[in-house]
DNA sequence: CAGTATTTTTTCGAGGCTCGAAAAAATAGA
DNA sequence: TCTATTTTTTCGAGCCTCGAAAAAATACTG
């Protein structure tokens, strides 16, 4: 069951500390860092002097913060960019997008590739993948030592370990074990991750503030994702990535969603929805397979110009996206929520039918309260995310290694 | 933010950790503990030692466990009972109780009452459970030194913080923080507890094979609740208990919720709701304020002899119920379910239904797979729940003081 | 410009904790 | 009674964190 705490997780647990609290704060002093984790001063500075000595951390040269106070300024610590650097991956429709990262965080290299995932054969996209790594990898204009580890998104359900894409709605291929393929191809690990969860992480660095213990990054793409983060942690499926907003049930036995089901919020909110809708093609129609994000955005155009069936498939999609958002918001309490993919340049036309659904669910007491931020581009938030991922796990299982997953598990009770 | 580990910490999880052994095990070793925890010998003989000096442990005397094989015998190590108890109130509608439990978990003193919550004004429903816990404290027959910690379950929303009742369908009080209540009147460390979530709690102590780190208990009474445990933690909401499966939209606009919203899975699936729809009183007729068991056990029987109204009672029941369930297995996958309640008894008349349903959700790939079990009564549940987490307050915040809740909580990326 | 005040960082010894190895304890079999 | 076996305790070594004091580095002051 639980575990104990030994003698020396100690240490690895308090190392892991400093490094996070640097690459929050950006270049904290070593002042700073004994206020927020809360450890003494001797003992970060010992732990920090060792950080150094190995070429984690580096001291921020030159008084670039000009100290007004008296007494002996206070010198930063840094993330040394060339401790370490890491690859991420982001597969989406048509796209294929690699970068590489240093261990401060800097995009060092990157490249982009469009390709047909939707008719791709197995082998070859999971070539493709490989090549790109590859490419990436072996470029001599690269001095970085070695890649110490692989993040790779996918827009689709992935596995609760981080191992595999289960399904993915951008090709018909199922159940590619990517993490296992690209270490055993390269010998660097690798982690498979969801998109929607990588935008949650990406949005929590970027505005700490707003996206703190609990929120909602909700996709509005040609499916409806979610990325959930609660009470600070990434909240995942038992088995799989988890969290398949897109799919809570708004009408049993409604429209005919991309998944083969019936009555999914998707069904009326993801762009082949609304396209559906907005063309009056019916619900039962087959859902098209992909709508340009042009398309979409002049969707968006006739829809704000006249009443007609453009804006009252925003508003169905907005009824839907409302009624799910509060059956969710029953089982965890309203969060802030970001509204993320091109059709969250359409969120005025969606949000005031949401809104009203929301006022009819258990989470409508504080359907005023509830704000949307929206952000119509999710591809760098992903490759972001990504990032982060990947430096996180450098940080915690590299440079603080043999640290158990969770401490001392607490009973439920 | 995250805080690091200080060095005394350690023997103080690792104490907690000894002790929770214990109680989970019953009469390890020394040697099993070591064991389990993958804490050295030296380190288990020591803790052990400094508990049983504390009167915390006690070495299970006499060899009743004869040992077969050679060596010396192991010594089983036993919660002490007279090391501290703790006291159970449960307050549910109509009906008051509450109990003492020693430290080993045996009830050793309980009282019950009538009363009639729905009309009852709100100082007298305080002054009411206030009364019931003096008298037990009060009790000369009970040679209990002190009572360490009182836990009080209620059906209906607790804030997040187990201070306070914030909602009850039993009473049309709202606000009352029980908590504070409780010890500012005893002076005894009290908390507020959802009941749904404390019959979680019991199931899990109960058969935690089968209700290990993944696990729904639904209480199919009067209103539906729910509690939730997930990767071995109870889920509550951010803001409150949370998990207010019963206010899941099943329908939009649907049938009338006694929370007087439209559509909620409680709406059919409730003792009221199938009720309402056996007597054929149409969706919108108002919620009767209680139906009994022997009611609902005769509308079951009636409803297993001919199908009629009754029967589709049900089956409307199970339809909201697999619906529900469905939406929420798209969020959180598919996880072993307990059935618990009057209406846990009719699990034959709702399992078709309710299966059919969920065939047509997200889950619904592993439909069959799905295991339910039923149990009528949740009474007893919801009380060994809150005996049990009372209990586990005492072994971690009284026996090995000073533990910050959460470590060092990790970083989502 | 030297001296003082102030703040940050390092150093050093003390105290605690866990660990491994060895010793002690307690039993079953020979 | 002696030996093998298993459990439990004891003891010294090695770390780790902490507090206090020292050292370092700067701004202010007259």
């Amino acid at each position: 069951m639980s575990v104990g705490i030994r003698h020396d997780d100690l240490r690895r647990r308090n190392r892991a500390m400093v490094i996070s609290a640097v690459r929050r704060a950006g270049q904290p002093s070593r002042t700073e860092i004994a206020a927020t984790t809360g450890l003494s001063h001797s003992t970060i500075s010992a732990i920090s002097s060792d950080l150094i000595g190995e070429g984690i951390l580096s001291e921020s040269k030159a008084g670039e913060a000009v100290s007004l106070k008296r007494g002996r300024p206070q010198v930063g610590l840094a993330l040394n960019p060339e401790a370490a650097a890491v690859l991420t991956v982001v597969l989406s429709l048509n796209f294929l997008s690699v970068a590489v990262i240093d261990y401060a965080g800097q995009v060092i290299a990157e490249e982009q590739r469009r390709l047909d995932t939707l008719t791709m054969p197995r082998d070859e996209l999971i070539g493709e993948c490989t090549a790109i790594v590859r490419r990436r990898l072996e470029d001599p204009d690269l001095d970085v030592q070695s890649i110490a580890r692989i993040a790779l998104a996918i827009q689709g359900i992935t596995d609760s370990h981080a191992r595999a894409m289960l399904w993915s709605p951008i090709t018909p291929q199922t159940n590619i074990a990517f993490a296992d393929i690209l270490e055993a191809e390269f010998g660097i690990p690798a982690t498979m991750e969801n998109d929607c969860n990588m935008m949650a992480v990406a949005l929590r660095w970027r505005d700490p503030n707003r996206y703190r213990d609990d929120f909602i990054a909700i996709l509005l793409s040609h499916g409806i994702g979610m990325g959930l983060v609660l009470k600070g942690e990434l909240f995942t499926g038992t088995h799989s990535s988890g969290g398949e907003f897109g799919h809570m049930i708004h009408r049993p036995g409604g429209a005919l969603c991309r998944c083969g089901r019936r009555g999914c919020v998707e069904a009326y909110a993801g762009n082949y929805a609304i396209w559906r809708n907005a063309r009056q093609m019916g619900e039962d129609a087959e859902p098209v397979a992909d709508v340009s994000d042009a398309d979409m955005r002049a969707l968006a155009v006739r829809a704000r110009e006249a009443d007609g069936p453009e804006r009252e498939a925003y508003r169905k999609a907005g009824e839907a996206l409302g009624f799910g958002l509060g059956s969710l918001f029953a089982l965890i309490d309203p969060a802030p929520v970001a509204m993320v993919g091109v059709s969250a340049g359409a969120f005025d036309l969606i949000e005031p039918a949401l809104r009203e659904a929301i006022a009819q669910t258990a989470g409508g007491q504080h359907s005023g309260s509830i704000s949307f931020d929206t952000e119509p581009n999710e591809l760098p938030l992903i490759r972001e995310g990504c990032a982060m991922r990947a430096l996180s796990f450098v940080d915690q299982e590299i440079f603080a290694p043999g640290i158990q997953a969770k401490p001392g598990k607490k009973d439920v009770a």
